[in-house]
RNA sequence: GGCUCCGUAGCUCAAUUGGAUAGAGCAUCCGCCUUCUAAGCGGACGGUUACAGGUUCGAUUCCUGUCGGAGUCGCCA
């Protein structure tokens, strides 16, 4: 389910800025490996090779490096030169660089770079001191609609449904603070053949509402006459007695129509189920911190379908094939065979495409994107080709500014498809609730949160149960079929949710000692290998924010945030802070751990996730 | 059958334009709480990256094929 709309064409947006597809490059790059980048990149220039043989990475021998460069293998190869000796020359230019502790050859022709404590030291201090703690931001801001949820009217949310969610909402948490305009849209599925059912199975059930009374002109009840519990009953009935019988399929059918073309009492109940089940739905999210800044529905599309229609007709796209009505899509070097989009069935209805045709016609004229983001599973993909490719021809978009970011699918132990133990759907908002109640008792087995209130105790179990439950999520790509076993993530052992809150409840209470202590933060200057190492981690998150932003993917930033936490636990160990040597010291150390909890907590609200203060 | 995605340690997953010794967590084993929270830290064990070829100085990564799994292929969404 995705939405549309669509009115008459705003011409500031159809030849304005928004048919430009934006190169994605970052303004401020301050970190190590931009800057020895630049300085390899003029190195290599200098010997006649272009600079982007100079890329400089991370480097995958901690042991030996702190960052290499494999550029001289790569372009010795090109040159038919001997890969050391470009090497050599290319080290020439890089002498008496004081950041610069050593640069050696190693192997075949790797340039390894171990840098200076001082130049770590003066990395950490400047971290310290900037705001965004090292984040980059786009070189130009753009206009982005998400569009993710996808949930349904009477239909709970299940494991399904945190996919898209949390990926979607970490998306757009990223982008959004990496400069874009970003909206965040619930596509709500409030429309359609769905709807009629739901109209059918009340009517049989309570034939007496005024609902169904075509002669009744008073007004509607304010109270909806159905709960939820009623929608998630007589949904499922309903449609599977629509696929059973063909006369009820075709009473909901007409239901559906005639909820389209307006009948009042119909209106009137379907806003009682899109109320009912929007309550519902937006607890599960407020639970799991996802935040809409659009809960547009399928219907709000429903008012563009027909002026799209006459639009698409007038611009000779529509073809009409065996009864309906088409735009083919297909294009000569396809290697599928793409089948055309079908805007209008034989049986005169809007489609699911229709509607995400008209959804983007509408996003363009309210809205004006410069790119549409689309958090869906990857089964959907072939839809996605079909309707970009039909908005590209139309015009609605040019080609770029839509994209599918699909996801796999969530399996249970067994990898299929996620059931409980019983075979049943496990509703989301159950999920939660065990989740929550699995950190409470965790929680009290550690003798933990004594001297909470209960207010600040169920918050604190929360926050660690939604920890579990989206870290999961988003340390697998997004393609991966993962295997959603709750068991393991309650664990709360090792690479978990509760493992990144337990780091910065850590930092936390040396934070409150230190003040307690009247400690203060002051200069940072790096001696001990675990400082080192914690300060290289720091320094890469500019690094995993641009990657995760240019590939759409947050298990990149989800490993950053883990590595983080993981090295500081190393530090913790090995370097006591308020209990250090010199003041200098525990100053110094204390300045660290304030920067390593403010990128941390950074990291966490990007992924959508609080750590408590005490846990 | 066509197409897409996937196949990495016993299990669950990573791997930055093709780079050095393929990394984590869990499980198993060995250490570490009279210093800031042991939901922790250190160490060990664990691999023919499904298989067979090809390109390359170098392949988990790119190409071809085989096997295995998932998905999808116009009137559902």
């Amino acid at each position: 389910m995705r939405t549309l709309l669509g009115f008459t064409s705003v011409l500031n947006c159809i030849y304005g800025h928004a048919m430009t597809t934006f190169s994605e490059t970052f303004a401020n790059t301050a970190d190590f490996k931009t800057v020895l980048t630049d300085k390899t990149g003029e190195a290599f220039v200098r010997e006649g090779f272009d600079a982007t043989w100079g890329k400089v990475n991370v480097s995958d021998r901690p042991d030996l490096a702190d960052f290499q460069c494999n550029g001289a293998l790569a372009v010795a190869k090109q040159a038919k030169a001997n890969p050391r000796e470009v090497a050599t020359k290319i080290t020439a230019h890089l002498t008496g660089d004081t950041a610069i502790k050593s640069l050696e050859i190693a192997g075949p022709g790797f340039l390894n770079f171990v840098l200076s404590d001082s130049a770590l030291s003066d990395r950490a201090n400047a971290l310290s001191a900037d705001e965004r703690l090292g984040a980059p931001v786009v070189e130009t801001k753009r206009k982005v609609i998400i569009d993710y949820g996808g949930p349904n009217v009477a239909k709970p949310m299940h494991v399904g449904h945190l996919r898209t969610a949390v990926i979607g909402e970490s998306l757009k948490r990223i982008m959004r603070f990496m400069g874009d305009e970003v909206i965040g849209d619930a596509h709500f599925g409030d429309w359609g053949y769905q709807m009629g059912l739901l109209i059918t199975a009340v009517s049989d059930e309570q034939p007496d509402l005024p609902y169904f009374d075509e002669t009744f002109d008073g007004e509607y009840p304010v109270h909806s006459p159905v709960l939820l519990s009623d929608l998630e009953r007589l949904y499922p009935f309903a449609s599977n007695k629509g696929k059973e019988n063909a006369e009820y399929r075709d009473r909901a059918r007409k239901a559906t129509r005639e909820l389209q073309d307006g009948r009042k009492g119909y209106r009137a109940l379907w806003q009682h189920f899109v109320d009912v089940s929007k309550t519902s739905l937006k607890e599960d999210y407020r639970i799991l911190g996802v935040e809409f800044d659009l809960w547009n529905g399928e219907s709000d599309a429903d008012p563009f379908v027909a002026p799209m229609i006459e639009e698409l007709k007038a611009k000779g796209l529509l073809e009409t094939d065996q009864g309906a009505e088409i735009i083919r899509v297909a294009r000569e070097d396809d290697k599928a065979e793409i089948p055309p989009l079908l805007v209008v069935s034989s049986e005169g209805s809007a489609m699911y495409g229709t509607t995400d045709l008209a959804t983007i016609k509408q996003r363009r004229e309210e809205e004006c994107p410069d790119l549409i983001l689309y958090a869906v599973d990857q089964r959907q993909s072939n839809h996605f080709t079909q309707v970009f490719r039909a908005a590209y021809l139309a015009g609605y978009a040019s080609e770029g500014q839509l994209e599918h970011i699909a996801n796999g699918t969530v399996n249970g132990t067994d990898g299929k498809p996620f059931k409980t133990r019983e075979g049943g759907v496990l509703k989301l908002g159950d999920l939660l609730a065990q989740a929550n109640s699995a950190a409470s008792v965790r929680l009290h087995e550690a003798g933990l949160g004594k001297g909470l209130s209960d207010e600040d105790f169920n918050k604190t179990t929360w926050q660690i149960a939604v920890s579990a439950i989206k870290f999961a999520e988003l340390s697998n790509h997004r393609l991966t079929n993962y295997v959603f076993d709750l068991d393991r993530f309650m664990v709360f052992e090792g690479k978990t949710g509760p493992y990144l809150m337990y780091q910065a409840v850590r930092m936390k209470s040396i934070l409150r000692k230190a003040v307690e202590q009247g400690v203060s933060a002051g200069e940072i200057i790096v001696t001990e290998a675990a400082e080192r190492e914690l300060v290289l981690l720091l320094d890469g998150f500019e690094a995993a924010l641009k990657e995760t932003y240019l590939k759409r993917a947050p298990n990149i930033l989800a490993d950053h945030v883990y590595r983080l936490a993981q090295t500081f636990s190393k530090f913790y160990a090995a370097c006591p802070v308020l209990i250090a040597d010199t003041d200098a010291q525990k100053s110094s150390r204390l300045a660290l751990v304030k920067l390593t909890l403010a990128q941390l907590e950074k990291g966490l609200d990007l992924m959508g996730l609080t750590a408590p203060e005490v846990m």
